[in-house]
DNA sequence: AAAAAAC
């Protein structure tokens, strides 16, 4: 099927598909304005849906870092100065000076040179057809995707698209994106880019799996490409410094490598250059491909401030900022170092820069650290609560600490029984400690059961062997902590296991989206016992709202349990991923209204649970 | 209390 037959028809799917998405963003329920003057109940034409309301030109191109970006009526003020916002401190800094300095004509440093030697990304040389066509990237069943509820708040949203043909992302990109058999965008990219093409700041709430890395990638990717044909010129003092135009931050480092390698097939032949930073691998490898010039910079935040201190890497240039698993890295174990990337080197102020917060999760009082970060920003949250939940069958057992090894065991060999395709499906188990991992490991492979293991005692070498003996199916278990719940895409996950259960229930949310990826079923076991108590609720309630059957015993826990301190509560009622903290009646700022002044059904600020709960509400599915 | 993230 060639390009132009492929695009054809999703235009006719579309056309169909708009009746929900005019419904879901713009219905009365959210009590939101979105999509501007274009969102109205006139009925439009499909082919007329989602232009700007004014007969301005469409998307200009990228017109220099001094003059407006906006690629619609939607934008908000822009870098350089542009913006008319009181906040202190943001006189002349950030490129208020406009075409002065670094922005001359001329290429960025270096990268065309390396260009000729861009390896293909797709493995396929002559044959993009082929490409992929074993991947999980193919084959995404978005029929699973449809009627998904949606929920945006912010000043002037820019409305959604339903193709990707419908934004114009430039020729090497669509071709990329091709090549990617990303044949449709999924709810998130469908909402996200276009309010990031059209300059605005993003706090994006949405489902484990439902393609958020390509929804951030893209608009960075054509920026920068815009900006580099407006010959964007990097400073040249300070020769072994390297100014990314983009960087892009996650919690781990294989999510990091993961981001990396789609980030580079988004960018074949764009002229985009995508480094990645991270510790635990030898640093001058990693700075000899800095050195050949960087435009995206993908790190994890150590090896980022190392070489920051270094003065290896300058953030004096980035326009684009983007913290994958958003939520995670504004914790308390990560948020010094971010506030001291972001807040404390040379990275331009929010409003100089785009900022683009992405996560399945979103607690409250973490979005209310991240709006430190933000500029007038959307809030985005699509999906149901608790993920891809539809698509995951959840399970809870009541297992004693002392039984969980032979009850894993009959779970496995139960899974070997049904093995398909001569092989055993995947299955990934998380415990809670670095030790039990290794120890778990070691007794499933005396015992005959080809596992690995993965977290942060061991080396980077030995945790890359162990993602990639899983991925390939060579040990079809792997045992993990943490360090894997997250982003991490491993195709053809079947089960889930929670060997231990985590003491939040955000974090049993990502661990069980490892699974039921990209619109695929899953399954998901849960072990439950005594020290399991504090979860016993929110874990009732999130398998009751994904439609999952709660054992009676479970209710009879989360009956018992009271919600007194903790942020393990996330009530019903909440048909969404998140919902912005801004709309909290607790929470005022200072008369800006960001919201149209209406509010409705079921999102007042009561809520439906709200007289069962005490102060210090935290989490972002309330 | 644990996990992650630099050397």
């Amino acid at each position: 099927m060639n390009k132009r037959t492929s695009w054809a028809d999703l235009a006719a799917n579309s056309a169909a598909e708009n009746t929900y998405a005019g419904s879901s963003v713009n219905n009365g329920i959210l009590g939101t304005t979105s999509g501007g003057a274009s969102r109205t109940n006139t009925y439009v034409p499909p082919h007329l849906r989602n232009r700007p309301a004014s007969s301005d030109p469409p998307a200009p191109a990228y017109s220099g870092p001094a003059s407006s970006n906006d690629r619609s009526a939607y934008g908000g003020a822009r870098w350089g100065g542009a913006r008319n916002d009181s906040r202190s401190g943001y006189g002349g800094s950030g490129g208020g000076g406009g075409r002065t300095g670094g922005w001359g004509g001329g290429r960025g440093g270096g990268w065309d040179r390396g260009r000729e030697q861009e390896v293909n990304p797709f493995g396929d040389d002559d044959n993009t057809e082929q490409a992929f066509s074993e991947q999980a990237n193919s084959g995404i069943n978005f029929d699973a995707y449809e009627d998904i509820p949606v929920e945006t708040s912010g000043d002037n949203i820019p409305p959604p698209v339903n193709i990707f043909a419908e934004i114009d992302l430039g020729e090497a990109l669509n071709l990329n994106i091709h090549r990617c058999k990303y044949v449709k965008p999924t709810p998130v990219q469908r909402h996200a880019i276009p309010i990031s093409l059209a300059g605005r700041d993003l706090m994006a709430c949405a489902q484990t799996g439902s393609g958020k890395t390509a929804a951030f990638c893209f608009p960075i990717i054509n920026g920068i490409m815009e900006m580099q044909a407006q010959g964007v010129q990097r400073p040249s003092r300070g020769a072994r410094t390297v100014y990314p135009l983009a960087l892009i931050l996650s919690p781990t480092r294989e999510l990091s490598m993961q981001i990396h390698e789609e980030a580079k097939k988004f960018s074949y032949q764009t002229g985009v250059k995508v480094v990645v930073a991270y510790g635990g691998a030898p640093i001058n490898q990693q700075l000899r491909e800095l050195e050949r010039g960087v435009d995206i910079l993908v790190a994890t935040p150590g090896r980022l401030v190392d070489l920051l201190e270094r003065a290896r890497v300058s953030l004096q240039m980035v326009k684009y900022l983007a913290l994958d698993e958003a939520d995670r890295m504004l914790d308390m174990g990560f948020e010094p170092q971010i506030r001291k990337i972001v807040e404390q080197m040379d990275m331009p102020l929010p409003g100089f820069r785009q900022t683009m917060l992405f996560s399945a999760t979103f607690p409250k009082e973490i979005q209310r650290l991240a709006s430190d970060f933000l500029y007038n920003y959307i809030f985005l949250a699509v999906g149901r609560v608790g993920s891809s939940t539809d698509l995951i069958v959840q399970r809870v057992e009541f297992v004693y600490d002392s039984d969980k090894r032979s009850h894993l065991m009959d779970l496995l060999h139960a899974q070997r029984a049904n093995g398909v395709h001569g092989k055993q499906a995947l299955t990934l188990v998380f415990v809670e400690t670095k030790k039990g991992a290794d120890s778990l490991e070691h007794w499933l492979c005396v015992n005959g059961f080809p596992a690995t293991s993965i977290h942060g005692d061991r080396s980077q070498q030995e945790r890359e062997q162990a993602l990639r003996s899983f991925k390939s199916g060579n040990t079809p278990i792997l045992v993990a902590t943490d360090v894997a719940a997250r982003g991490l895409d491993i195709p053809h996950v079947a089960h889930v296991v929670n060997f231990d259960l985590p003491n939040d229930i955000d974090d049993y949310v990502h661990r069980i989206g490892r699974t039921g990826r990209a619109g695929k079923t899953g399954l998901a076991t849960a072990f439950f016992n005594e020290s399991n108590v504090s979860l016993a609720r929110a874990l009732a309630d999130l398998m009751q709202e994904s439609n999952q059957e709660v054992p009676a015993w479970l209710s009879r826990y989360a009956a018992r349990s009271s919600y007194g301190g903790g942020r393990n509560r996330r009530p019903g009622g909440n048909r969404f991923g998140g919902r912005d903290f801004r709309r909290d009646s607790s929470y005022t700022r200072g008369g800006m209204d960001y919201y149209g002044g209406n509010s409705t059904s079921g999102y007042g600020a009561s809520g439906g649970y709200g007289g069962g709960y005490g102060p210090g509400v935290t989490s972002a599915w309330d």
